[in-house]
DNA sequence: GACAAATGATACTAAAGCAGTATCATATAT
DNA sequence: ATATATGATACTGCTTTAGTATCATTTGTC
């Protein structure tokens, strides 16, 4: 099932971290060396962070990033969405004649409704509230 | 996110189908005609499902398939389990030392909670409340 | 028995997504 | 000037998904 990926899980983790340090510049090579996450695969995703508005980054020596938004409006969905596409419904797969309507296929139906719960509940958990968990259990 | 795959939907549809036969065997041949899969495609399948215990095959001219499990016993979970492997957590990445007991871990734990009541809510869905649903729209 | 019509078993292929690397350009604190 | 950051971009390898292709075997019908 898989419900988030690498990219996302990774981005969650630094995100946390760098929650953690409220207002100060975070640079890659501190983030790796707290996540171990693999150093450009990690400089990959914070530079799409940064682009998509969640991070905001310094050049240059004592460069680095911090969050652009506040990390209670940060949530789990963003963060699938950015770096898992749409979460998008399986097609109709009778293509033609025995196809209802999409809005009323059973099938469709019951994925849809369950994919709505999962997206609700995604939308629960920002970065705030994971950071807030974490420190509460002393790592971070 | 895409909780199933296409292989797990063409599988329901096929069972929906067979299930609609009640008792009759039915060939690849009727079933690509109706639902118009890809019959190289729909026959590894099907062959998948015999092996599972799921249809019973009988080879030769006026052969095919039938359910060799009651419907409302068939899963929808099953046929995931089946097609997409085993529905697995992801990794913990901090890899050695911030690694919490993944057990407690806040991240892990969110994600786990979600996913497990997915799984709670596919294994109310079975072949035979599909069929139901699909025969009161009058298709199939 | 010959033949047609079905499944069984396998192996192969193409495309997409996932996970990660590598390089070079640019900015900036010292 | 230079060391230390990020920005931009392109590339690679692996796995999964979505199929196709072939040949063997079984069985009903004439
Ligand atoms: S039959 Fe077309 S969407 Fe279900
Ligand atoms: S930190 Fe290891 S499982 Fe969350």
């Amino acid at each position: 099932m898989k419900l988030i990926t690498r990219n996302t899980d990774y981005a969650i983790r630094a995100l946390i971290y760098i929650c953690g340090r409220k207002n100060k510049i975070t640079s890659v090579s501190e983030l790796v060396a707290k996540t171990k996450i693999p150093r450009p695969f990690l400089r990959k995703l914070l530079q799409i962070l940064n682009k998509k508005g969640i991070l905001r980054s310094s050049k240059g020596q004592k460069g680095g990033f911090m969050l652009a938004a506040e990390p209670q409006e940060i949530f789990l969905t963003d963060l699938i969405r950015i770096f898992q596409g749409s979460l998008k419904l399986n097609e109709c797969l009778f293509k033609k004649e025995p196809c209802v309507k999409k809005s009323i296929c059973p099938l469709n139906k019951v994925i849809r409704d369950i994919e709505e719960d999962v997206l609700k509940k995604l939308k629960a958990i920002n970065v705030a509230s994971l950071a807030f968990k974490f420190r509460k259990l002393g790592i971070n």
